[in-house]
DNA sequence: GTCTATACCACGATAGAC
DNA sequence: GTCTATCGTGGTATAGAC
């Protein structure tokens, strides 16, 4: 069989062992989640996929590439679905402005399909993606943010729509927040599954836990602005 | 001078360059904030100490060792502060349970105070934290929820008074939220923050940000129940 | 007890043979 | 496209100086 570099790969292509680069793909994205990025070497990785150990550096040029091409396989097409099912909510509401509880969904449910289906990394790729988001390697801080910008963008618009009490400044802080909340969820860091002594069973799946984060975010993003003595932020003793 | 190893040390003599041990755990703390735990080697680590490569091996046993070491330093005495600014709580309301506010207050002006305070690593160590809370490796995962366990408990305990409509497995998720938005908050992620286009002025600090990020919280722990259909998770296209 | 120099094997990356 | 050999650097262990 003739070895060929494919322009573009559909989903079909991916299902069983094909070639050397969607091998690597697979197998780092399964141990990138299992040990980070700094902690998988090139050798076990190029092993598990079954192929030369320069392989990596051949097909993606270097470890970094590679991690950046792990996220994007999944991240590009998740942010897209997330980008056009807003979109198609504003359609159909016409002039008016969605709610928060609309504009939340249209970031959820994207995330909620993604983590559903094996296909496409299922829950690995979101723990991935969750944990990049902490990193503080300068590469994966600044790929990130390029491929987060469109998205952020068009959402923070329909919230401010949405919300018209807050100022930008304030939104964008409870974007961060409900950013921070939702990666931190999907990510499933058992660190805290284990804090705060959580059985996670088949039933307790990830719809249900969507279900529980949705209000949680919708009444943080709705609240009336902080008042600082009220917190008794001012330390006093 | 005869070198000695202190049984236990105070903040008042690690005000400058002293023994080994503490230097070792400051150009840790630094390095580690900014390139992570993986990304920074022990030969640029003790370096920037200015001791032996060999004396993190000799002190503390490992570098996974150092970075527990890195950690137990700040986070045990930021959580007993916790506990006992809830318990004065608690003993000032005297049999009247506490509001949301009053114990995200418990929870928050510690890690204020430790962010502020640059004679404790301040925002370095914050930042070191909410990366590890992150993290896959095994060693950091345990270790986290051991560190935190009473702690936890206990606020679990004060919340549960405080939203008696809560069940006990929706308080765990919401408190779940709660640590993700909180840790990724005060990690001060960049990427979200570029993401975002938040500018971050030395006007922009820590205290503001509580005062935004506390009724965010408390509004979403006192959120009424989710309602699925309501948010449309079940996907119908 | 504390510190230093050094040796060990695994790592990421790359050049050059095939 | 793939493979092997090799380089500089990583964490770690230890022998011996003080």
């Amino acid at each position: 069989m003739r070895a060929q570099r494919p322009a573009r790969r559909t989903p079909a292509t991916d299902a069983l062992s094909q070639d050397t680069k969607s091998r690597i793909l697979d197998a780092a994205e399964l141990l990138f989640m299992e040990h980070g990025f700094e902690a998988t070497s090139l050798r076990q990785l190029t092993a598990a996929a079954g192929v030369n150990l320069a392989a990596v550096n051949y097909h993606f040029g270097s470890k970094e590439e590679l991690f950046q091409a792990v996220l994007t396989r999944r991240l590009d097409p998740m942010n897209q679905e997330r980008i056009d099912l807003l979109a198609r909510y504003e359609r159909e509401a016409g002039s008016k402005p969605l709610t928060c509880e609309k504009i939340l969904s249209a970031m959820l449910i994207p995330a909620l399909r993604l983590s559903r289906d094996e296909k496409r990394g299922g829950k690995h790729f979101l723990r991935v993606l969750g944990r990049a988001y902490a990193d503080p390697a300068p590469f994966i801080r600044n790929f990130l943010s390029a491929q987060y910008a469109e998205m952020i963008a068009r959402f923070k618009e329909a919230f401010l729509k949405a919300l018209p009490h807050l100022t930008k400044q304030e939104l964008t802080w409870r974007l961060h927040f409900v950013m921070g909340a939702l990666s931190y969820t999907l990510a499933g860091t058992d660190s805290l599954k284990l804090m705060l002594q959580v059985i996670t069973n088949d039933q307790d799946n990830d719809e249900l836990l969507l279900q529980r984060l949705a209000p949680f975010l919708a009444a943080g993003l709705k609240a009336p602005l902080g008042d600082a003595k009220k917190l008794e932020l001012v330390s006093g003793d």
